[in-house]
DNA sequence: ATAGTTGTGTTCGGAAACGTACATAGGTTG
DNA sequence: CAACCTATGTACGTTTCCGAACACAACTAT
């Protein structure tokens, strides 16, 4: 585990579209995940020692399926898509972590070896736990347990609307499922995945991307070229989505209480 | 919360097709739940006085998605579906729970409602426990615990796969993995199920189930008629069926030790 | 027995996505 | 500048599934 694949092209991204993210020399501290940043101070620091930064650079396994896991990852900006690639080499996503969650639930669920494969797909920085730290944080009850056994909810009810999503909604409302959520963890309204990327999380044809990403580029819902989408106005691009979106973003905002919610949204207005 | 449908068509199928599954009258015990079973006796018997039996009819709602869930359900025969229904009625299962594991895992990880529709599939029996004894057993680290948690790692595991599976899979290849995954939680190889209820899990139509199941009875891989699905040689069925039966059985079998495992089945000498 | 209900089989046109092949334009490298 | 690579655009026939309508056979009820 831990290759690291197309760290140049990282590096162009970086330094183009995501100059939001910082860069190793700017200052970011593991307080930026949501869930660290939750934890009372005294058990915070108590963990501080322990946490060691990393950097998601695009591409990066955290795990692939099968492995055994050896860190829990707090994500601090960038993205990690949990995806599973079938035996005839066709992907798919069920759930994207930024920094409202944590990557290695298999860890703490007493799960040992990976399901899924864990990889970024939008570069990032991160604070990890060793496993035998996190486990014996785990075992007592206390603040952590409680935050991490949520976020795994609202992780299952990912993977089970991202099932359901699969099975009925078109490439295009998926795709602006999929924009929308990752400009969710991310700062701006812009998104640095090419095409290919796009579909490889979605499981369908770069081609179908391309269709579907025209059709919303002639409808003035998004602006793209060359691995860089900019949405100017988010709440016209939910209108596209299916339902699941607003779904899974009322149940985020449900669950994790820090999680920013998209800007406009009729759906807030739903919530029961 | 807890509307019966269809109790006539349960009492039918149960007298002609489920003689298997005992009736009230006869004996059965929580300990035929996996994770009860699994418990020191000690354990055991501190929660024994709290688990209700309950008889679970065929299309009983133990929760609807949204519903505050009250109570933890050991299921010791029958099947649980979960799934997801869209605004315009659509459905789409992602998981089947038998007595293997529990339902209502929103109670212990604290998410409270629940994201998805519990239904009765295969009529049963199972015992219950309150939401709030649940609570104030789960809060100290135990065997419960643990054994909850993991049975969770397993269904989120099952999640996944559905979803990857639904991208890319077809009806045929579902419908094989889905009549395995009910055979392998009941006790024959008989599968009480109409095509229509087949149809809903998968979330195709009706007669798409139709098609698939005339191939597999042309095949000689099931017979069947009106609500009653016979297959006489499982690892015949598993060579149609797509590798996420596979996958998800290995993955029972190496998380819920007492897990039964399919009969024949080449995929035990890939295990790792 | 007769009529109604229910579960299954069949058909047809249409929509969505696939596989493949190739075209074009922005960006990089020499 | 030229050559190249990479990301995106386009086109065409095929497969799979959908939507709707209808036929038939088994079981049920009166």
């Amino acid at each position: 585990m831990l290759q690291a694949t197309d760290s140049r092209l990282h590096r162009n991204t970086q330094a183009t579209f995501q100059s939001s993210i910082p860069g190793p020399e700017e200052q970011h501290t593991s307080r930026q995940n949501q869930i660290l940043a939750a934890l009372p101070l005294e058990v915070y620091q108590r963990l501080l020692p322990n946490l060691v930064p990393i950097t998601l650079t695009r591409g990066l396994h955290l795990h692939d399926s099968g492995d055994l896991e050896t860190h829990l990852y707090f994500p601090i900006s960038g993205i990690i898509s949990d995806s599973y690639v079938t035996e005839d080499g066709q992907s798919a996503g069920f759930a994207l972590t930024g920094n409202e969650g944590a990557v290695g639930v298999a860890l703490f669920l007493g799960g040992r070896c990976a399901p899924s494969q864990a990889a970024v797909l939008v570069p990032g920085f991160a604070y990890r736990l060793r496993a035998d730290l996190l486990k014996a944080e785990f075992s007592k009850p206390g603040p952590l347990s409680h935050l991490l056994l949520r976020f795994t909810f609202a992780l299952v009810s990912q993977y089970g609307q991202t099932a359901a999503c699969n099975r009925h909604h078109t490439v295009l409302q998926q795709l602006c499922r999929l924009i929308l959520s990752c400009l969710d963890r991310l700062p701006s309204n812009e998104l640095a995945m090419r095409q290919e990327a796009l579909a490889e999380f979605l499981g369908v044809r770069r081609e179908g991307v391309t269709a579907a990403a025209g059709l919303l580029r002639k409808l003035g819902l998004i602006s793209y070229g060359r691995g860089h989408i900019v949405v100017p106005d988010r709440s016209r691009l939910e209108a596209h989505a299916c339902e699941c979106y607003g779904v899974m973003n009322r149940e985020y905002g449900r669950l994790l209480p820090g999680h920013r919610e998209a800007g406009s949204s009729s759906w807030m207005l739903q919530a029961a």
